[in-house]
DNA sequence: CACAAATATGGAAGGGCTTCCACAAGTTTA
DNA sequence: TAAACTTGTGGAAGCCCTTCCATATTTGTG
């Protein structure tokens, strides 16, 4: 707040230069001076200031992230995941939250230009090819977490595994005419898990219902369009339209999204019918609260995301000449087998 | 990631000074250079260097966001009030999540040294005297939401009313005996929320059983201290307790955060027993799942105390002078009936 | 029309850091 | 003992802005 290098400086008898080289810790430099200085600078409280040092090292220890608006466990758990990985590496987090596709555009172009942020994560949100390409030619390191890109790094889950797995756990469990509840095919996750979900019944010589498929395109309500249709309500619509067919109703639901279950959930209770025994369910992502509904479920390794996309970032921003694209994660998705699929009757342990 | 300021003055033929004052809207320029001015940053993509600007100006247009480790959708919700009202403004958030209290305390530390941000908000989180006072004297304008500290601004909610409201309306529908699971009492929230609930039994001249009453006060189960108590594993084991007792159990219970009675619904969901029949709830907060759950609670505005936080941080920002500690807002929750207190059978909406 | 006042503009200085070059002092080598 | 390296250190220059002061230009007034 005042105090400078060149106050430490004179009151240590020597030169700024040397002042810097302690405080980056710089190898040539002789104990005793570096003692002294470090004697001043406590002394002063001397704090260097962030500004300055970004200015002169066009560096700035920030990286943005870039979330849908947020409404979901599992943005929470990805940014924890980041957050902590962050801290380790002295880096600082600025969070943009976007709710439209123009915003995004927007935000992702003022990154580049102002160069406010050394690196991007870009979390479950779809990016242009001219985007991608203007990120590469600026290079300014970017990381997709839970969405792909060809020429841009990326960390994903093996969706259609996991579809597969959960649609194959309802079969193996004798269940022969299987619905999905699905988000907007538009975005890649949930096109990945219909597509998992058809293969798992294909596989097993099953017909698969289109009336018992239903996903939340473009819908006019907004509330049930946001984060690409992984929300309760597009969730409660969704089992709401099912459970309306007259050409009665299947005994068993994947359900792309925990939080699409809630809505789900919800819906089948309201019908009186009780689940597991009348419809079984299993979702995907296992979010922290399906835990408390028995739900069955895909897990998805969110913490983890967060961390392994920080390092790739980081390790991005300290090696310039990576070249992009050349990094693609992919993870696996675990079946959580808890009571709405009609397994087990108690896994909550106290 | 180039063009400089001098790039920019040299081709338009004009000083270094003249271009700082177009990008800055000075008055005192004439339409026809501002004009030139203008065109030749378009031609050059010109972006000014947010560093070197921070770093003239003694600001970063960034303010620091510290939040207990989030794990809840009511802090989703205030910073999602954050959020847009920061962007209004053209600010940026940093965002830090901190687990235990060591942590705060260094991260409100850096953060004044530093002087990385413009202004400081701290969510639900409380400050010493020591480091509030150090607030003051550094002059780093800082609001409180959701905790109060004499010395600084804050907005809070009026919780001991709404515990109040709460628990009157169970007593309002008849029942007389009236459990309380509640978080930490260590912290304010949950202290003003019994002191509420108390009141009211009070009022209408109710004996409080005080088997009935269980808060989670220093637990050996760390993930039960998470966040004062405030959390899923707290509310689920808390009803678990409450209904082990032998002597009967109550007829309702108050609980002092809905995501505490997510856990609470499921343990007496286990315990065969139904709501609100043989237990009525209500909560508290009214997180995004409330509805979905038919739980009857107290609304708290969490967006609204976000963009009322960020407004009075950048009026200090822009007015040094004001003093700190003069502003407290102080919000009234709502009650929101659902179903789980008994009242209604159905509110959900398609 | 002359001169004062208002307005517009150029650019040096300053903000606080890193880095590089130059040089001093100490050490090794032939 | 001189020459050739090492090692440690000082500080100018550069990073890119804003601001202020000096100067140039325009406008207004009697």
């Amino acid at each position: 707040m005042g105090v400078t290098i060149y106050d430490v400086a004179k009151k240590a008898h020597v030169g700024i230069g040397t002042v810097s080289r302690v405080i980056n810790n710089s190898p040539h430099i002789s104990p005793r001076t570096k003692e002294k200085v470090l004697k001043v600078i406590r002394e002063l409280k001397y704090q260097p200031s962030v500004m300055a040092r970004g200015l002169a090292l066009k560096k700035t220890n920030i990286i943005a992230c870039i979330v849908p608006i947020f409404t979901g466990y599992f943005y929470f758990e990805v940014l924890n995941g980041i957050q902590q990985a962050l801290s380790t590496f002295g880096y600082d987090l600025i969070l943009y939250s976007v709710d439209k596709a123009a915003k995004k555009e927007e935000v992702l172009k003022r990154t580049i230009r102002e160069r406010k942020v050394d690196g991007v994560l870009l979390i479950s949100l779809p990016i242009s090819d001219k985007l991608a390409s203007k990120f590469i030619e600026s290079k300014l390191p970017i990381v997709l977490v839970d969405n792909y890109h060809e020429a841009l790094d990326s960390i994903t889950i093996e969706n259609k595994q996991g579809a597969f797995i959960a649609t194959e756990h309802l079969i193996k469990l004798g269940h022969r005419c299987i619905g999905m509840i699905n988000g907007n095919l538009g975005s890649l996750p949930a096109l990945d898990r219909f597509e998992g979900y058809r293969a798992a019944l294909v596989d097993h010589n099953i017909t698969c219902n289109e009336k018992f498929i239903v996903n939340s395109n473009s819908s006019v309500d907004p509330e049930i369009n946001q984060n690409d249709g992984f929300n309760k309500k597009a969730g409660y619509r969704g089992m709401n339209q099912l459970l309306q067919n007259q050409n009665g109703r299947p005994t068993a639901i994947f359900v792309s999204s925990d939080i699409q279950a809630v809505g789900v959930i919800r819906a089948i209770q309201e019908h009186k019918l009780t689940i597991p025994k009348d419809i079984a369910i299993v979702g995907f992502d296992d979010i922290e609260m399906s835990a408390y509904l028995g739900l069955t479920t895909m897990k998805q390794p969110m913490f983890e995301m967060g961390t392994i996309a920080v390092n790739r970032l980081i390790e991005k921003i300290q090696h310039p000449e990576i070249t992009n694209g050349a990094f693609k994660q992919l993870l696996h998705p675990k079946l959580i087998v808890r009571e709405t699929c009609g397994m087990n009757q108690k896994i909550m342990q106290n």
